[in-house]
RNA sequence: GUGGAUGUAGUUCAGUUGGUAGAGCACCAGUUUGUGGCACUGGGUGUCGCGGGUUCGAGCCCCGUCAUCCACCCCA
């Protein structure tokens, strides 16, 4: 037997329902913020996700999975959803125009991780960005859809929200901190001494305890925040407190990818474990011209659809259309006649064996239909069928060509 | 990549000091060619994850391996 490969899933039954569910739920709010949908590929080229996601990055560093494919190509399958976004609104040229362009997505992302709950070697995200709009109520805004999201599904949530600076305070405070955390290199873990050089903002994010203790002293990046920077976050909790949307500073927030300037955001939940990001994102203003672009101002977000799955409530299932049977074999024919007229309008079950009447009528349970229709002899041979309504009890015995 | 737990029927699980596998649910058939969900009767549907080893004999003990789950790490 070949089973699905290590971290990948089959959806079937009610889980494929959530899926769907969630995506129909999402993509229908995103529509009403005038997000419109994009499908890009699933393999782009390497060196699109080093650049945007940052080499310095786990998802990057060690989780991707890349190969070479016959035309010696260096290629991988996307990790995230956001660099192939931003690879598309360029290559479309839409960086060109001064027109703001907004975007939902979804589909499989891929990271060759050790899987546990809620996290998967390949699994599915639902995501929107916004291009060319600089403004914090976009941020807030977005932000807003996401809570409002939630509540459409019925998800509790916890929000954390951070400003990561921009291009003019976030060096100046890189420096400090650099210059800071070398002063008590020897006593941070391994991890944390490697992060200096390469990414120090992550330092801050170690769960390292003892780590954690010395970094209390380190220089905090909203202290630092620019004459721009500093206002905007003070607007974007003015906003949110305004819509009453509750939240928390997190100050460690800083997302795992290099290319988040600004606002950034997670929303968490403390029912599904270890994993408990269900939505993050932020502001990228940088990322489009680091992709070759024009400088263009942009937010987006993603949400991890199988971590939502195991929190959302389906709403309960009404029974629907119709189960056909026969309970002599020449009534098949007739009854596929039916079923094909009635399917332009509504669901239909058929069953092709013919069977005595208590078996069909365990055949209906299974189905959950609104109406039974059975054939027998007897209708056979009047030309009629035997309807009943399942919810009223109510039952008839009509011609077959009033149904 | 590191650590811990677990792999027995479709599923949830039991299986004693080592003696060749069992229960609930589900499923199928019948009671019942014409009123379902209930009840009763009957039916076990299995490579005990896989491969070695010890033993007269292994679901059980030993070694290896694979997978799953959970946590670290990372992140949606």
């Amino acid at each position: 037997m070949i089973n699905p490969l290590r971290g990948m899933k089959d959806l079937t039954f009610e889980e494929s329902e959530r899926f769907e569910y969630i995506v129909n739920t999402a993509a229908t709010i995103a529509r009403r913020y005038g997000y419109g949908y994009i499908e890009t590929p699933i393999l782009e080229e390497t060196a699109l996700f080093k650049r945007s996601v940052g080499e310095s990055s786990d998802i990057v560093g060690k989780e991707m999975y890349q190969f070479t494919d016959k035309g010696e190509n260096d290629v991988c399958m996307r990790p995230e959803g956001t660099a192939g976004i931003v690879r598309a609104f360029i290559s479309a040229k839409l960086d060109r125009q001064p027109v703001k362009q907004k975007f939902y997505y979804y589909g499989p992302m891929f990271r060759y991780e050790k899987p546990q709950k809620g996290r998967l070697r390949e699994f599915h995200q639902f995501g929107c960005e916004s291009f060319g709009e600089a403004s914090v109520y976009e941020d807030f805004t977005i932000i807003t859809m996401i809570a409002q999201i939630f509540d459409a599904l019925g998800i509790g949530y916890e929000l954390q929200i951070n400003s990561l600076g921009c291009k003019v305070c976030m060096p100046k405070y890189r420096e400090t901190l650099v210059n800071s955390l070398t002063e008590i290199k020897e006593e941070l873990c391994e991890d944390c001494n490697r992060r200096i050089g390469t990414n120090p903002i992550r330092v801050l994010d170690c769960k390292n305890d003892k780590c954690q203790a010395l970094l209390v002293e380190s220089p905090k990046l909203k202290d630092y925040l620019c004459e721009e920077c500093d206002p905007e976050f003070r607007k974007l909790k003015a906003l949110l407190d305004q819509e009453g949307i509750k939240y928390t500073v997190n100050d460690n927030l800083v997302r795992g990818l290099d290319y988040y300037s600004k606002t950034a955001f997670e929303f968490v939940s403390s029912e599904i474990g270890a994993q408990s990001a269900i939505a993050g994102g932020g502001r990228y203003d940088r990322l489009v011209e680091f992709l070759d672009g024009k400088p263009t101002p942009a937010v987006g977000f993603a949400l991890g659809i199988e971590r939502i799955m195991e929190l959302v409530k389906m709403p309960e299932k009404e029974p629907e259309g119709y189960y056909m049977g026969a309970m002599t074999p020449e009534a098949i024919p007739a009854l596929l006649k039916l079923a094909t007229k009635k399917r332009l309008t509504d669901k239909v079950t058929v069953e092709y064996n013919s069977k005595g009447f208590k078996s069909h009528m365990k055949g209906v349970d299974r189905a959950n239909p609104r109406y039974a229709v059975l054939i027998g002899e007897d209708e056979l041979n009047n030309g009629t069928v035997w309807l009943k309504d399942l919810e009223s009890k109510e039952e008839q015995v009509i011609d077959i060509n009033d149904l």
